[in-house]
RNA sequence: GCCCACAUAGCUCAGUCGGCAGAGCACUUCCUUGGUAAGGAAGAGGUCACCGGUUCAAGUCCGGUUGUGGGCUCCA
């Protein structure tokens, strides 16, 4: 019998019958495997273990403790979901169902929204199909018979109709089900066995919103019940993180009705952290060669006008007329952003290439109306306060700057231990400027990141109306991953407020204008922060650093001095003088997640001594209110 | 903005078929005066988000508004 020889992951060779499937090859080395084999790669493809393999090819053999089996696994599982919507509501018609992270999701028309109790009962039938062991079948069909397939199924005609005249168009059936897809698929429905449905919810279909929108169900999938259970738990984990419940147990902040969405409310210590924050990135901003500057909240509608931002923006910001009381009515615009400001401090003086570049910061606040469906606590406000900053600069100066940036990029993200990577942001349809302005910035901001071996992703038609941009995407304690910096080039603003300097030569020049945020917003970051940190702010950023518990009333007196002892110090304490048992109180202070809890009874107030308590590892013994103090404020910690 | 759900004490939440508004924690007072993660008792606390409708009667049913949650779209 003839034999071919296809390629191992280590180099080697294996000899198989021609005519063998991946699968068979699979069993061949099923020994060096030890695991189930659920999908293939072959020559780099990702393809089903039955696809027949050919002499010379590259096969790696995909096991369920593979990542991309895993994603095979869930597209296979929204196959099962869709056969059973389709058995429990056959007029339903079919959108997509692909695999994202952690799940899967498939949309449906049924022409109505999906209850609580519908989910059940797909559920239900899901496990009917997984129990079938039902085959995932490939076939390959032309269009007038993809046409058959799917008679009565507008939403798939509509994709084959755009796929290549060329393509290859394949289907998928387990059952009686069929599907138009590229797969590929675990070998049969029992693949599925540890999965759950999560939750509906409305999307237009094709991202569209100008399209129907179609009902989704989330689900995810796991190949085993312990992965499913673990994922399970990260979940709770996380809404145990919830900055906004934690906001409120640590009397941070709130939000109110009255108020309006996302406006927030800082309590005194909310406004601490922030303002410790703040002062931590001002005196690293002076100490980078940036001056702070303080700029109105609202300006006349034509500088709105002259920025463009009244064309391209003016659904988002908050605009009102005032009488200005000779019987002309003005109009203002809240400012969405800090550039004006800061572009009317460039332009109220002759500038000369000496005087470049011009580094300008300011802890702005800014509002912007986003659409209702989007407020998110402190990650998606419609007030808050960006740690703003607009470099003027020549041509030449802007990679250099753009360096300079990405450092204190750096800077801030090692100070809280985040991870982070990069992405560059091209030009989009809604824009204005002309194209060799966009690829130099563009080219610009690439090479930087190059040169300093950050590793980026490019998202095409994805920049800001006036110019390309850097995104910075932070990792936190938990793995998710959050929009922060962001750095601009902008030659189009300094355009539209005719902005110049004086070259080397005498002559006349244009300036180049950086915008950049290394926290990005003030709120967000916060927000991240509490959750990264699960609540347990690091000392030198926490409201309050140290609780101190008298345990009996006839300490309360020496507690209070050594209050006013840490305040002179510069170590923010509180008293807990309530009448309480301390075991109480110090229950309550962990409640807070505070730092230190510094207990005083008969033997400290003999000593003169506290004695401290760590929230994270219990006692630590007695020391002198001085010695803590240095502790606290010295090494910040 | 769109889809779905939700809104009861400061917080977390019960409240059945439309028929007297409930609990725990927190708060106040008293007792207790203690040694490292939650003592005892009593008390006070409500326009059941708001507006309208149905009904003899609405926290409960219906419509709208506002806010919140999960998505979609959006995020210069």
């Amino acid at each position: 019998m003839a034999e071919i020889t296809v390629i191992l992951p280590d180099g080697t060779g294996l000899s198989v019958p021609e005519g063998s499937t991946a699968r068979d090859a699979a069993s061949a080395i099923g020994a060096r495997l030890g695991q189930a084999a659920v999908a293939a790669k072959v020559d780099g493809e990702l393809s089903d273990v039955r696809r027949t393999l050919h002499d010379g090819e590259r096969l790696e053999v995909l096991t369920d403790r593979s990542p991309e089996a895993l994603e095979v696994l869930r597209h296979s599982a929204a196959h099962v979901m869709a056969e059973a919507v389709k058995q429990l509501f056959p007029a339903a018609t079919f959108g997509i169902g692909p695999s994202i992270e952690d799940g899967f999701y498939y949309d449906f028309d049924v022409g109505r929204p999906f209850t609580p109790e519908d989910l059940e009962a797909i559920e239900e039938r899901m496990r009917q199909i997984v129990a079938e062991a039902l085959p995932f079948e490939r076939s390959e069909v032309d269009r007038t018979e993809a046409d058959d397939v799917f008679e009565g199924q507008p939403l798939k005609q509509e994709l084959v109709a755009e796929l290549d005249a060329d393509a290859t168009i394949s289907v998928y059936s387990q059952g009686a089900f069929t599907d138009l897809c590229r797969g590929p698929h675990v070998p049969d429905t029992s693949f599925v066995r540890a999965f759950k449905l999560l939750k509906v919810a409305g999307a237009y279909w094709r991202g569209d919103s100008s399209r129907p929108m179609l009902q989704r169900i989330y689900g995810t999938a796991w190949f085993n019940d312990a992965d499913l259970a673990a994922y399970v738990e990260r979940v709770e984990e996380a809404e145990r993180r919830d900055h906004r419940k934690l906001g409120r147990e640590l009397d941070l902040f709130s939000f109110h009705e009255q108020a309006g969405a996302g406006l927030v409310v800082y309590h005194p210590k909310g406004a601490r952290v922030l303002r410790l924050l703040q002062e931590w990135m001002r005196q690293e901003l002076y100490r980078r060669g940036y001056e702070e500057a303080i700029t109105p909240h609202l300006y006349k509608s034509d500088v709105w006008k002259t920025s463009g931002h009244y064309d391209f923006y003016r659904e988002n910001m908050y605009f009102f007329e005032t009488d200005e009381g000779d019987g002309r009515v003005a109009e203002y615009g809240v400012k969405p952003m800090n550039c004006p400001g800061h572009v009317m401090i460039y332009a109220n003086d002759v500038r000369s290439y000496r005087d470049l570049p011009m580094r300008i910061f300011e802890f702005g606040t800014v509002y912007r109306h986003e659409m209702s469906g989007v407020v998110h606590g402190l990650m998606r406000a419609r007030g808050f306060t960006q740690d703003d900053a607009h470099i003027f600069c020549t041509a030449e100066q802007v990679p250099g700057e753009v360096d300079r940036m990405l450092d204190l990029v750096d800077w801030a993200m090692g100070a809280f231990g985040f991870e982070y990577s990069a992405e560059v942001s091209t030009r989009p349809e809604k824009s204005i400027g002309d194209d060799a302005d966009w690829d130099h910035a563009t080219a610009s901001l690439i090479s930087t990141l190059e040169a300093r071996g950050l590793p980026f992703e490019v998202n095409h038609g994805d920049g800001a109306f006036y110019g390309p941009k850097i995104d910075i995407k932070l990792r936190d304690a938990i793995g998710r991953t959050w929009q922060c910096a962001t750095i601009q080039v902008d030659f189009n603003f300094p355009a539209r407020f005719d902005l110049s300097y004086r070259t080397a030569h005498n002559t006349e020049a244009r300036p180049y204008m950086l915008h950049r945020t290394i926290l990005g917003s003030m709120e967000r970051f916060l927000g991240i922060l509490i959750e990264h940190y699960a609540g347990a702010l690091p000392a030198w950023l926490a409201p309050v650093q140290a609780v101190i518990v008298p345990i009996a009333d006839r300490h309360v007196d020496y507690a209070g001095s050594v209050r006013d002892d840490l305040t002179t110090k510069g170590v923010r304490a509180e008293v807990y003088s309530d009448n309480e048992p301390m075991r109480v109180k110090i229950a309550k202070a962990q409640a807070k997640k505070v730092p230190y809890m510094l207990v005083v009874g008969d033997k400290e107030v003999e000593e003169l001594t506290v004695s401290v308590r760590d929230r994270a590892r219990g006692d630590i013994g007695g020391m002198g209110v001085a010695e803590f103090a240095e502790m606290v404020v010295e090494r910040g910690c």
